[in-house]
DNA sequence: GGCGATTTGTCCGTATGTATC
DNA sequence: AGATACATACGGACAAATCGC
């Protein structure tokens, strides 16, 4: 005989009242300690610990032995359209939009870069590395892979708008074709993002072309999917 | 004093030893039962638990209840391309594609749902919820939904490629817009998608628009990232 | 730096519920 | 219906990290 059966876990059930509760916390608040909250829902320790689980795993709560389960915030969701450049829809809206230059290289091409940018074998590429930043947080590394005839080209780029410097420079680009994948960060990635090794990646690469049709560069862009969607328009 | 202070915690000790001896097992192979593992290790039966949690984390292992916890295969990293149709372009590949309907339900609409529908506020709206499997392998959950006036017109539909069904009663659908982010899936989306929780999920919201360019279906679709790329063509 | 007090992390024990065969 | 497997929930105990005195 089963009075008071849900058809829910106690713990989640648990879960759910708590994830009401936290929406109402403050970000960087800290809950009540276990044997509290515990007592409080007049269950187990272990059970409500089960129950915190779900918001960790969630991202909402961040537990540190011996100090306590912090609320965290919940990031901003920038949405960046395909067809235009980086910056201009974002800064239209109001955010402040930053490129740090991390790397200026120069090397062989790989079989993709070769196909992509219809290089004959074994030629060269530069690649320049990119760290994006919105309103001061970092979103998103790309790389980005120029035919190494454009290096006298792009010899003056220091940072910003890559788009702006090109198109300033008689080569304006248009984005041709995306694949648009997610994976988990490498621990290098994370660092450079300022994001938790478990939080996904968004990751886009893409072809753009100069106005006579031809392929310039390859760009794979890797943003926090926290903070970054990617937004196709007609 | 701590002479047999190990630095990993037990539990992390033990999924390391059945991480190597799930390597052996052939996929499908049910793994013995808790309590004669738990009593080989000489552990709690809940330790172990913890331990084989890991595993089914990671992947590597799905628990039923009742009937035991088998080896999974690994997964196969075959990126999709999906562009306009969802099932055409890979059954072209010689994939096979199934969808499988799960829900059907009838409710009224949410604020986003009125916005990209044109619908008046409180209008209702049918939601139908599908499972598509590439090669009998679980890739992408998706919620349609359709102004309640298309209840009639997609009664009929059981499963399979719903923009044929569509098509075959004169209302092919073109995308006009899509949003594409990745997030972590939720307990039952991994447990539908037969995935680990810890991978990320690639979604993509779209708006299917008729020839006459009113909108008539809003789509949102989580797939696995590790079985799912999305193309975007110009 | 030491030493408690507090808080989260781990481990064990036991009992009962629920799904599958 | 019974056996077996996993799922949930209770309880106690101690370890490890953090902080303030």
């Amino acid at each position: 005989m089963h009075l008071s059966r849900q058809i829910e876990p106690l713990y989640r059930e648990l879960a759910a009242v708590l994830r009401a509760e936290v929406q109402l916390l403050a970000p960087g608040d800290y809950l009540p300690g276990e044997i509290q909250l515990a007592a409080r829902f007049a269950v187990n320790r272990h059970t409500l610990r089960r129950a915190v689980d779900e918001l960790v795993l969630e991202g909402r709560l961040l537990r540190q032995q011996g100090k306590g389960t912090r609320v965290l915030a919940r990031p901003l969701i920038y949405p960046v359209e395909a067809g235009s450049a980086y910056s201009d829809s974002l800064s239209a809206l109001g955010h402040r939009v930053e490129a740090q230059l991390l790397e200026r290289r120069q090397r062989t091409a790989t079989q993709e870069e070769c196909q992509h940018l219809q290089l004959s074998a074994a030629a060269d590429v530069l690649e320049l590395s990119t760290l994006r930043l919105l309103d001061g947080q970092p979103v998103s590394l790309i790389r980005h892979r120029f035919c190494a005839s454009r290096v006298a080209l792009l010899a003056a780029y220091r940072g910003g708008s890559l788009r702006h410097y090109l198109a300033e420079r008689d080569l304006p680009l248009t984005r041709t074709f995306s694949l648009i994948g997610a994976r988990l960060p490498s621990r290098d990635e994370a660092a450079r993002l300022l994001m938790p090794q478990h939080a996904p990646l968004l990751s886009v690469l893409t072809l753009s072309r100069d106005m006579a049709g031809r392929p310039v560069e390859l760009a794979l862009s890797t943003s926090r999917a926290d903070r970054f969607q990617y937004q196709v328009a007609p």
